[in-house]
DNA sequence: TAGTAAACGAGACGGTACGTCCAGTCTTTGC
DNA sequence: GCAAAGACTGGACGTACCGTCTCGTTTACTA
């Protein structure tokens, strides 16, 4: 026990520790979007990774932390910001990072699985959730901050219907809104904003 | 023994089987209320539903189905249309339906199970989810019909977002949304639409 | 047929009746070779004898019932003596009847049936095997009464030594003894009886 | 994780795995006599046994393959040769060890199933009677061997019968052969060899 | 670089639930 | 009204995972 001079004191860092971790990792998520959460089984995530199922369990206590660790670093994505000079430009360019992100078959996995209700997943889910309409939320700021928005406008509520909007057409429609959609939500979300205009997509030259 | 036709040929629907299946249902809600989907097991319903298990067994081959049959009644409460006679008194009157609904324990319970993203549920959750965003067209048709909103506006987008907003605010905030919050989501949601002005409130007795 | 306690009270004893029970008797039999007794269900026999399983209980209380009911016909089989006017004679025809009866793969079925020590069959099995010792014993008897055999001879003991003798070889050797080995077991169970001699089969046209 | 080669290999073999083994074994059999193989459920081998259920699949497929390995050890009580240096002498002290066997209840219960014609356990079945059988067998060439049998008994055929009269005497009368039984049964069995004289049981002090 | 803490692989265990099958009883149906 | 059809209770089956544990063995810190 904690008697007499301990020689090690750390956990370990090594390679082996390292490749096993983040072997662990990818089965994981190849796992979630092989079989889904519902399905995914410690057993096979373990035989996936090459790893004995004891391993995961002196890793991560449970399924739940296994997903939320393997899942997390996928939510950095968002965080950064595109700053295209434009509120539209910058929501524009968000979407087609959502898009991106949603149409890699890997990644729409994750995404059902970060829409799961399921309790314990709520943390992560909830933060996951968080940080992306963040970025929202600072294209929002941004623009106010340039004076593209007055102060009536509401912020708030102009991101949260866009974000999840956007994220429940997903849902409802089994594929990612089309460019014209995205024109037809960002005028409506919008329209609240004096004079923020949002031009037709690329293709169509038209004016406002 | 092939002699001659047969003596009965339907299923049973006498009290006795009626009584069982309404029981079973009842125990389904009970039980999902009590400790939601993931922990729902048959034999929980089962006991709770004083039925042995292989008598559930016999009509839902398993947990999908069962909870799916014991939920599909609940969703026809938004399948009235309130008739206000306003494009917004119509949308109030939806939303106070949404938090009476929400608001009890047992709905919120099955709401977040219609929520979950479970493969096997997914037409029932489509279906339901599809059926009360319907109410929410309805109202916008009619207000087109009274000539509350011209051709321009865009019908279904606004729907889903206000629709989607809602019940997104309710899963982010742990709470329905007030009466305030109710009111800024409508007045973004609808300044698409000329015409359209979205009071205050009732407690405030504010002109136009 | 022993029919059980009775379920109803006006049994009908019509063609349809007699049709069902026989049908149902056939079936029983049939199973029992087809899949065992201990594989034997009562749903099985009731398709097989396209009756309702409900039709089944109506008139034999359990599975050991209606085996016992259906096996026990098959056992009168035994019941007649041959007559040969001698001893070897006798034995070697009731020999015959039984690899007769033992090599159709019925009655193969049936004979392992009536092998196995379950409780609830132990009488009829019992009866049967005394039945058909019975035949032996007979045998024996009229031997003596013809003064083949004098009163030193053990009747009882060469009897039971030859009958279970010949079963268990069948058993053990999963095929009928040859000619050849009656012949060597005769020689040996018979040898205390003074002046019996047991002649070679038929085809070797050996002297004494 | 693909770390070269196995590490260990056998299965475990500490205290704790040993002491389930043998308490499951025990359980088996005692349960075996209390309520019968037919009624013998693997659930009340876990719980006599003070063992988790899923323990006992783990180790042992199905009900045959547990009663087959509880069972296994018995039978190598009549591997030994007695060697009392004459033919009765042996076969008398089979018996006798046939008779102590049977005579305990578990042993009469073990050898009911042992008789069982239940096809999953036909292979210990089979290998247990030929190995009690081989006992006998072994006794009859050992006389040959001493000179007590000549080269034209047949010693194949008197072990048979001597075996398989023994144990049917058990099953049809429900008790072991009395010693003057079994005397007349070793007499009617080994008449065929000359000069074997099987002389009455030990109270009677008679003279050959 | 040696010794020791930390991590790993393998196998097993107690548990819980699953979905299936069957025995035997009870309830509906329909002629 | 009654026999057939069908549903129900109860219990065992064999399977799949979960999360925990022990026991050797291997890895990698650190003195």
């Amino acid at each position: 026990m904690s008697e007499g001079p301990r020689k090690t004191r750390g956990v370990h860092r090594g390679p082996r520790s390292r490749r096993i971790v983040e072997s662990v990792r990818e089965a994981t998520i190849a796992e979630l979007v092989r079989v889904g959460y519902a399905n995914l089984t410690i057993g096979g995530v373990a035989k996936a990774a090459e790893v004995n199922r004891t391993t995961i369990y002196r890793r991560w206590p449970n399924k739940q932390a296994l997903v939320a660790a393997a899942v997390e670093p996928l939510l950095e994505t968002y965080e950064v910001d595109p700053g295209t000079g434009s509120l539209v430009g910058d929501l524009r360019a968000l979407i087609e990072r959502l898009r991106e992100n949603l149409e890699r078959p890997d990644a729409r996995a994750l995404t059902r699985v970060l829409m799961l209700n399921i309790p314990d997943l709520h943390d992560v889910v909830y933060a996951s959730g968080e940080r992306t309409i963040g970025a929202f939320d600072r294209a929002f700021t941004s623009a106010r901050a340039r004076g593209e928005l007055g102060p009536e406008a509401d912020l708030e509520m102009m991101s949260h219907l866009i974000f999840f909007g956007m994220l429940y057409w997903l849902i409802r429609h089994e594929r990612f809104p089309s460019e014209r959609e995205c024109t037809r939500m960002l005028r409506v979300a919008l329209a609240s904003a004096p004079g923020v205009e949002v031009p037709d997509p690329a293709p169509a030259d038209g004016s406002s």
